[in-house]
DNA sequence: TAAGTGATCTCT
DNA sequence: GAGATCACTTAA
């Protein structure tokens, strides 16, 4: 018997390689609720950030203030504000002490992150909150359809400071179709 | 192709 | 406290 519960993507789903769960997100849904109703939108592009290695990843220089959520557990999401205008939305992956996060890039109709959360009306009040459908926000596995979607790999975007090698690495899934 | 926009970080 | 930077979008 299948529940929402049982539906619902978790710390479990999440504590693990973020090039992983990047990969499998692709084709699952994101969800939120905004004035008691749900949408659901289907995942069709993100960007993966690897640990302090990765030096495209904000966390490549240490921990500071903004984002010390990526060294927390699985599960939190990580928004900012970048170029002064844009929400960008990302769920932190990995063990603690690990920073790790994938960057929501596209749902369907809708492509750049800065435009999927205006679309999702997503700002700073729901940074740091867990994925959980009490946060309004939450991801959930769209059972059935994700064996038969195509899924390709391409370089991240607009991250050309962080030198040859981490500029290059296919961290980019992008659904086919 | 270029400019708008403001939080964050790294120096003084 | 000042200046540089930035995982983007839109209008030409």
């Amino acid at each position: 018997m299948n529940t929402d519960q049982e539906k619902i993507i978790g710390p479990e789903f999440l504590n693990r390689p973020v090039l992983t769960v990047a990969e499998e997100l692709i084709g699952n849904h994101i969800c939120r609720k905004i004035a008691g109703e749900v949408e659901r939108h289907i995942i069709t592009e993100v960007e993966a950030y690897d640990g302090q290695e990765d030096k495209a990843c904000h966390a490549h220089k240490g921990r500071t203030p903004r984002n010390t959520i990526m060294f927390g557990p699985a599960g939190n999401w990580y928004i900012y504000l970048c170029y002064g205008m844009h929400w960008l939305l990302n769920i932190v992956t990995g063990p603690e002490n690990y920073p790790a996060a994938i960057l929501f890039r596209g749902i369907k109709n809708t492509t750049g992150p800065g435009r999927l959360t205006k679309r999702l009306q997503i700002d700073k009040s729901q940074n740091e909150k867990t994925a959980s459908p009490q946060s309004g926000l939450w991801l959930e596995g769209a059972t059935g359809q994700s064996q038969s979607i195509q899924i390709e790999r391409t370089p991240r975007i607009g991250i050309g400071y962080a030198g040859k090698h981490w500029a290059n690495v296919p961290y980019r899934f992008v659904m086919k179709g």
